[in-house]
DNA sequence: CCATTTATCTGACTTTAGTCTGATAAAATT
DNA sequence: AATTTTATCAGACTAAAGTCAGATAAATGG
């Protein structure tokens, strides 16, 4: 065989081929058509809106409809109109079709761990297949306000802090930092930002705020699978955003000379070097820049 | 969202169906139903014998006739009997099968080249797809024997050495080993095996032979991918079975102290430690077996 | 040589998926 | 208030996939 780059890929394509038919395969023993089954999963996961079952699925609206009814036939699931606009409907899990969803799950969660355990070195098997979801959702990062403490919050905080330690020559050690307190990111006095890659923080901001027209940029981090794809340019618009709708007007930050990308990305996206504001051991440069 | 193992498996597998699903998408763009397209494809990759296509796609031996006899309709495939077995059947591309064919690679490629050359760092993302590939395969690993100087056996040697390199205190280089003869590892003197996980080598052993009864296994190795499935103990069993059928009936090795998993293995499977028998700079550890 | 097994094929049939048209009713627009 | 747009649904239809029961002919095993 040759092992050119496209051979490669194309090894990987039919490996997990096989893996994914084996799964769909799996789920027809459940004695249900794949169509029905996916929408079953679709509500099941929290998709309510008969659109946007249909749109998250590819389904003509007919065969989305009979679907729908199918699954409303066995019990499954329950559909009312939207109480805001009486032509759209809700579907929502029975308790019946909640069992049956978690069927579904349990199916899905055994082969993931079938693969997983099986293997010697599982942490190595999921840093790859993190790494190529994140490149396979690399156009569809979300980008969402969250509490600076939730979980997605703090595993992305996590691993900002120990890429700063691997990176900065004296070490990171957060307790040293002015740790911004979290409501100071909450609002209305700040903001906290997380990328989501479905649901995978892969990049962060905060936005620490003291009830005045000045603000500072906290945390700004983008995994290193996600990088290259502009994601660090969306959380600062997307934070200077969150500023303006504050009502804030000069943004401040810091940072370090071993993240050369992050200075390049301040100095080409609008903002000034300015005088040291503060006494934090780690920064190197400061940046201000005015919102208009 | 959780990001415990099974989610961040559950996370890749939606992003590579999706994935998967757009080039089935892309496929049906040439005007046949998918099932056609696979079995042209199956044709395609030299699977020949309408039995193997069949198991191979997992086909009702009905359906599969009928998609055959679609294809070749179509003109793209002509199918004859089996020289020897006049009940089974040949499947072979004709010109314009074949030129349809190599359109159905071309979108594969295409689907390949476009996703690797959008990203900043393929290398690192086909590395993980290798690994990924490697564990889903880890159960259908092929062991076959190969020409020392062919692709497959140089792509193997040259990981083999690079890991050595890497593993040796003082480093590695072939030229001061005493690197045998390809021609010694070639029937009738030797052999030569690799192991392949769909076509990747993922693994390599060489027989040296002189003529003589005794012969030395040389480039035992599995590649890091493959390990904890005993590959090395079936690649050490492959190249015995040779040994014996060359007529040999002792076989000597050497290892390194750097690779305590060699030694290891060699101990478990009826190898005996003996004093040196060569003058090479890099063994420490010098093994014989008797075939029975 | 004869019974059995094996590989393939054919035709009838069912299920699943997907498309298209028109109906209905609610919301939005004029 | 009338018209247009939107979301859903139902029914008719087609295409594709899959199943099943023989039919056929070649190989195999006594």
């Amino acid at each position: 065989m040759e092992n050119d780059p496209i051979s490669r890929y194309r090894r990987f394509s039919r490996a997990v081929t096989r893996q994914v038919g084996a799964l769909d395969q799996s789920f027809l023993g459940r004695g249900r058509p794949l169509g029905a089954a996916r929408v079953l999963n679709a509500i099941g996961q929290g998709r309510c809106d008969v659109a946007d079952i249909r749109t998250y699925l590819g389904l003509d609206s007919g065969l989305a409809s009979r679907l729908l009814r199918s699954l409303e036939d066995e019990g499954l699931i329950e559909t009312r109109t939207h109480p805001d606009d009486g032509r759209r409907r809700i579907a929502k899990l029975t308790a019946t079709g909640r069992t049956e969803f978690n069927a579904y799950e349990n199916l899905s969660d055994e082969a993931a761990d079938r693969f997983l355990s099986d293997h010697p070195a599982p942490d190595a098997l999921l840093e790859a297949m993190d790494l190529i979801a994140t490149a396979m959702n690399r156009h569809a990062v979300a980008i969402e306000r969250v509490d600076p403490t939730s979980g997605d919050a703090r595993y992305g905080l996590e691993r900002y802090y120990a890429e700063l330690a691997r990176r900065f020559e004296e070490g990171f050690d957060v307790s040293l930092s002015c740790d911004p307190e979290a409501s100071d990111m909450v609002p209305p006095r700040g903001a906290f930002l997380v990328a989501l890659s479905d649901g995978l923080p892969v990049g962060c901001v905060g936005l620490k705020g003291n009830g005045s027209t000045l603000g500072e940029v906290k945390r700004l981090w983008v995994a290193p699978d996600a990088r290259g794809a502009g994601l660090g340019k969306r959380l600062m618009a997307a934070i200077e955003d969150e500023a303006r709708a504050l009502s804030m007007d000069t943004l401040r930050l810091d940072t370090n000379r071993a993240l050369p990308e992050a200075y390049e990305l301040y100095m080409r996206n609008g903002w000034t070097e300015i005088e040291r504001f503060n006494d934090d051991p780690y920064p190197d440069f400061f940046f201000e820049k005015r919102l208009v």
